[in-house]
RNA sequence: GUGGGAAUAGCUCAACUGGCAGAGCACCGGACUGUGGCUCCGACGGUUGCGGGUUCGAUUCCCGUUUCCCACCCCA
């Protein structure tokens, strides 16, 4: 049997609704800020991704699925392509290719697929689904000012709360410029240099490979040390401390609870200035649900026009993951299920099931050769509100048995006013 | 990529130390010929993830492999 492949899942329902429901949260919320969709290729230049994201990260470095397209000619070598890891390169890419910040487009969003090639874990697949919006623009347009950046973050503490998430946490950060975070990696460097010695095997590495990652060392014994090591705020310039200065007093001003967390660094090299995340509880090690931060350079290293940014993902297998035990009757059952009973009386069924469908009404269809007593099973299992007997008695006198399944009444009710009596309730 | 756990009917799970592979729910039929839910009866359902090994005999023990889960790495 061939199954769906490692680390891929099929989406089921009544588990497909809970999608439709967030994606439906999501479109409304983000319209009331003025977002508009945008859909990108789910494949891309591969040489898109490494400059954007950064060849030293684990993402580009080991988690793509990465390919050699077929040239024009057999004989002809193809460009490398790459299924998109993240959505803000590819947005990033359109906006530098398309010239949106000339045409005033500078609020995006998109709701798609990404693809990480990762060890696969509860609520972590190689086909997973984001939620992204990217405010960018000229600086001219805005993009730059601390009010973007608190924007966001109260339209994504608004879409929680909308999808009844309350138990969240927002952390904040910010990781300076280009200069202050080369400035910080040398001390951070410096100051681990005596210490690391005595501290986790893991550590140890970290201290090598990637030192930003000590801070999120659990072990207790390293605690103590990790407190004494210098933090990226105190390596902010003036502009950047300033920035985020403001971001605070208007999310605060708005009235959005959140945690700063001088540990919160982001893994992809793009980011600048503000980071966040927001975390919920009961997701085990997975408990970030979103991230995103300012990526001001971003396009000019792409070769694109000035255009500071600010995005962010939610990741959407988690988001629904956390929304599963609290969300009940997302699923839109049948208002009625329409049984015909008895040879030819399937013509006339159909006839009212597209009236009533009209009508904006959910209806299912039996059939005609089921008996009564198996109509009303399959009425019943599907969670219909009503069953509309069509006999030949009805048939005939153009007036149905309309039976309300939760409370039992049944009445005969006339054709035409069939609809309006289905819609009540 | 590393370490650990798991995999048995559509679903949730049993099966002692190696001895006929089971239950509940679901599904289908009947009791009940144009009236559901409740109840009762019956039927269906399996290459025990896959491949090999040990054994008279393997769901059970061993090896390999695949997938899922947990934790790392990393990240949404």
């Amino acid at each position: 049997m061939i199954k769906s492949v490692r680390g891929t899942r099929d989406l089921l329902p009544p588990e497909t609704a809970l999608w439709n429901f967030v994606e439906s949260a999501v479109r409304d919320v983000f319209r009331a800020y003025n977002f508009q969709e945008i859909r990108t290729p789910i494949f891309e230049e591969t040489a898109l991704f490494a400059r954007s994201v950064g060849e030293e990260t684990d993402i580009v470095a080991k988690e793509m699925y990465t390919w050699e397209d077929r040239g024009r000619a057999a004989s002809e070598k193809g460009q490398s392509l790459t299924l998109r890891p993240e959505a803000t390169a590819g947005i990033v890419r359109a906006y530098i290719e398309h010239k949106l910040g000339d045409r005033g487009l500078n609020k995006l969003y998109c709701i798609g697929p990404m693809f990480r090639r990762e060890r696969p874990q509860k609520g972590r697949y190689r086909q997973f689904y984001q939620i992204d919006a990217e405010v960018i623009g000229p600086p001219s347009a805005g993009s730059e000012s601390p009010a973007r950046d608190a924007e966001i973050l109260e339209m994504l503490a608004t879409l929680l709360d909308r999808l009844g998430i309350t138990d969240w946490d927002l952390e904040l950060n910010s990781v300076g410029c280009a200069n202050d975070r080369a400035a910080f990696n040398e001390a951070l460097r410096k100051a681990l240099e005596p210490v690391v010695g005595r501290m986790c095997v893991d550590c140890q590495r970290r201290a090598v490979t990637n030192p930003l990652r000590v801070f999120d060392c659990k072990v207790p014994e390293d605690q103590p040390i990790i407190e004494k090591l210098p933090r990226i705020s105190q390596f902010l310039d003036e502009p950047c401390r300033q920035h985020f200065e403001k971001v605070q007093a208007i999310v605060q001003a708005v009235g959005v609870p959140f945690t700063l967390n001088d540990r919160l660094v982001r893994g992809l090299d793009y980011y600048t200035r503000t980071a966040f995340e927001f975390t919920h509880g009961a997701l085990g090690a997975q408990n970030a649900i979103l991230g995103g931060g300012r990526y001001d350079g971003l396009s000019e290293s792409l070769g694109g026009p000035a255009a500071p940014g600010i995005g962010f993902a939610i990741g959407e297998d988690r988001l629904v993951m956390s929304l599963k035990e609290s969300a009940e009757g997302v699923v839109r059952k049948p208002d009625v299920y329409i049984a015909p009973l008895g040879a030819g009386t399937n013509p006339e069924a159909a006839r009212l099931a597209r009236e009533l469908r009209h009508h904006d009404l959910v209806v299912e269809l039996g059939d005609e050769s089921f008996r009564l007593k198996k109509s009303f099973e399959v009425a019943t299992k599907a969670g219909a509100k009503y069953i509309l007997i069509v006999g030949e008695n009805e048939v005939k006198a153009d007036a149905f048995a309309l039976k309300n399944l939760a409370t039992g009444e049944q009445v005969s009710v006339p054709r035409a006013d069939l609809p309006r009596q289905i819609g009540q309730n």
